[in-house]
DNA sequence: CCTAAAAGCGCG
DNA sequence: AAAGCGCGCTTTTAGG
């Protein structure tokens, strides 16, 4: 049974940043409309409570808009629906997939609940708003208009809810497209928990971490200390007396001149330039130290300095936001605070409260893993059975004469096969890996050849990618010239390697999402000596996951990591011979987990 | 002057 | 030895 929740009628237009007084919960069942209540915004969370109580909670599927506003606010009410259909992510999974014909899909969406508001519910205090306003306004006669915002009606929502369930029901894989439905909504349900939640953020030892290789914090618009120690030392070494190192066009000029044949100021290229450089000119090989230490300190100060740590960190809790499907495969996005690209050497400020502990797991080589098994190649799948799959590949390669026998082989091969590489020691090595996996790696270049030609492909489950634009349509039939030609072969081959990748990556965060729900769901009805589980998923990334929790839960959380890693893949793929390995770790401090 | 793009580095 | 996929964020630089 589904109960939609949508703005009362009289209460949907709000104040920007405001949220509606009341609510609408209409039921809708396979034999059509129930009743229609009204709840006040403050009795919200009792009302899911008592709903889901009376009547078993597993039967009972949440519809609502966007799970985005309903969370936060669920959450401050101390309550998280079990279930959900969240009729935005559904609907840009749905409109995407219509675009494709071989979907045979169709789709119409009865309201839009994609376009984006321009500001958010929560980032205009409208009591503040409206009292400027008044100030300033008081005598004129023209009341400036008050900025609105306008939630969808319960009533609206049933349309749409109805639309949706219709679409999915009429397409030619209903199993797997409820699937999807199911699993990104419940995704929308686990970011609001854990942006709720928060990481646990130790702010004594991220300062002690940046004291010990920046120096102390630096005045507004200063640097600190050890980066203008370095930057000094730099200008010496170059004898450019002036350049700013904060400039790569700047700096590079200075070491051209001081006689290094370098084209950037990129890492790799320095780092290659000094192993091509050897002894010699010692003095050169201190330069690029130099740099590259001043390369990594910058980086320390801006991304995930002190203001990194005043803006984001409160109350020793990091607490990202992130974007469900936010990524075109389907992978989640992050805003605020860069919390997809933690750096390792802040990583131990990632630390537990007293009697508590990280359970933090990574899923071993997921993305060959998905492949062996939606392309069903069971020497793939076989090669990764109870051990590292590049191993598995290298010894498969020792046994049957192909020239692909080392593990570090074997790893570049199958990236490669993965993103489309063609030249370098990747593309070498192909061929003897098609050979090995002619399943597979076929599968992965029929993905190529239909975006190759501007066609469109699908996950497993049914997330559809999308067309290329009309630009790139022209540049295809724009052959006049050989530039012209180049560009549209080079553009058609870009398009192939992204169609390539996307089945692949697309099908990997599928996976990710049904892990991350089953997690949440054994979380929540697991009881330990008679009481439900304390522990939280706090963060995610493509393949990895924390839960934050008391000591006690430890090995219970790691068993359930464990067995739903496996789960995901059977309540996707059936019945595979794909095994999906994790590495679990429960630790104090996330710096240990790898 | 402000905005958008580029360069560069972080993550998977 | 440094390419082949997907991102976010900061700083510098180029363009209107």
């Amino acid at each position: 049974m589904y109960i939609v929740l949508g703005a009362a009628e009289d209460s949907a237009q709000v104040a920007t940043g405001a949220l509606p007084a009341a609510w609408e919960a209409v039921t809708f069942t396979d034999s059509g409309f129930g009743t229609h209540r009204r709840i006040p915004t403050e009795r919200l969370g009792a009302f899911i409570t008592e709903v889901e109580a009376r009547n078993h909670s597993k039967t009972i599927r949440w519809a609502w808009a966007d799970a985005r506003v309903l969370m936060p606010l669920l959450l401050d009410q101390g309550v998280s629906p079990f279930r959900a259909h969240d009729l935005r992510l559904v609907q840009r999974i749905l409109v995407t997939a219509e675009t494709r014909a071989q979907n045979n899909l169709s789709f119409t969406p009865t309201i839009d609940l994609l376009t984006e508001d321009d500001a958010p519910a929560g980032t205009l205090p409208p009591a503040q708003v409206a009292a400027g306003q008044d100030s300033l306004f008081e005598d004129s006669l023209f009341q400036p208009a008050r900025p609105q915002r306008t939630f969808p009606t319960a009533v609206q929502l049933t349309e749409e809810l109805k639309t949706q369930l219709a679409a999915i029901e009429a397409s030619p894989q209903p199993k797997r497209l409820r699937l999807l439905a199911a699993a990104e909504s419940t995704g929308g349900l686990i970011a609001g928990e854990m942006k709720f939640y928060g990481i646990p953020w130790n702010r004594a030892i991220h300062e002690r971490i940046l004291t010990e290789a920046l120096g102390p914090r630096p005045g507004l618009y200063e640097k600190p200390y050890e980066m203008v120690k370095l930057a000094g030392e730099i200008r010496q070494a170059l004898g450019s007396p002036k350049v700013n190192v904060d400039s790569p066009a700047d700096l590079l000029k200075a070491m051209q001149s001081a006689g290094m044949r370098v084209e950037s100021t990129r890492k790799w290229e320095l780092v290659s330039w000094a192993d091509e450089n050897p002894r010699l000119k010692s003095q050169r090989h201190a330069v690029v130290d130099l740099i590259l230490r001043y390369k990594k300190l910058s980086r320390l100060f801006s991304a995930n300095g002190w203001n990194w740590l005043d803006e984001w960190v409160k109350d020793n809790r990091f607490y990202p936001a992130y974007e469900v499907g936010g990524v075109v495969t389907g992978r989640w996005g992050a805003h605020g605070g860069g919390a997809m690209q933690i750096p390792k050497d802040v990583r131990s400020a990632v630390q537990a409260e007293e009697g508590m502990i990280l359970t933090v797991a990574d899923a071993s080589q997921v993305e060959p893993r998905i492949l062996a098994a939606m392309s069903a190649d069971p020497k793939l799948a076989i090669a990764g059975r109870d051990r590292d799959l590049y191993l598995g590949i290298a010894e498969l390669g020792e046994r049957t004469g192909s020239a692909l026998t080392e593990r570090a082989h074997a790893k570049i091969a199958l990236l490669g096969a993965m993103y489309g590489a063609t030249t370098g020691e990747s593309g070498r090595l192909m061929p003897h890996l098609k050979k090995m996996f002619p399943q597979a790696i076929g599968f992965t270049e029929q993905a190529a050849r239909i975006g190759e030609r501007g066609g469109q492909v699908t996950t497993y489950l049914g997330r559809t990618s999308p067309a290329p634009s009309a630009d790139w349509f022209e540049r295809q039939r724009n052959r006049s010239t050989a530039e012209a030609e180049r560009a549209a072969v080079s553009a058609s081959r870009a398009w192939g390697r992204f169609t390539r990748n996307f089945v692949v990556q697309g099908t990997a965060a599928e996976w990710a999402l049904c892990w991350m729900s089953l997690i949440r769901q054994k979380l929540r009805t697991t009881v330990m000596f008679g009481k439900p589980m304390r522990s939280h998923l706090v963060y995610f990334l493509h393949d990895e996951i924390m839960i934050y929790g008391p000591e006690r839960e430890a090995q219970t959380c790691t068993k359930i990591v464990r067995e739903s890693a496996q789960q995901a893949a059977e309540l996707i793929f059936g019945p595979v011979p794909v095994q999906f390995p994790v590495t679990v770790v429960s630790t104090d401090n996330y710096a240990k987990a790898k």
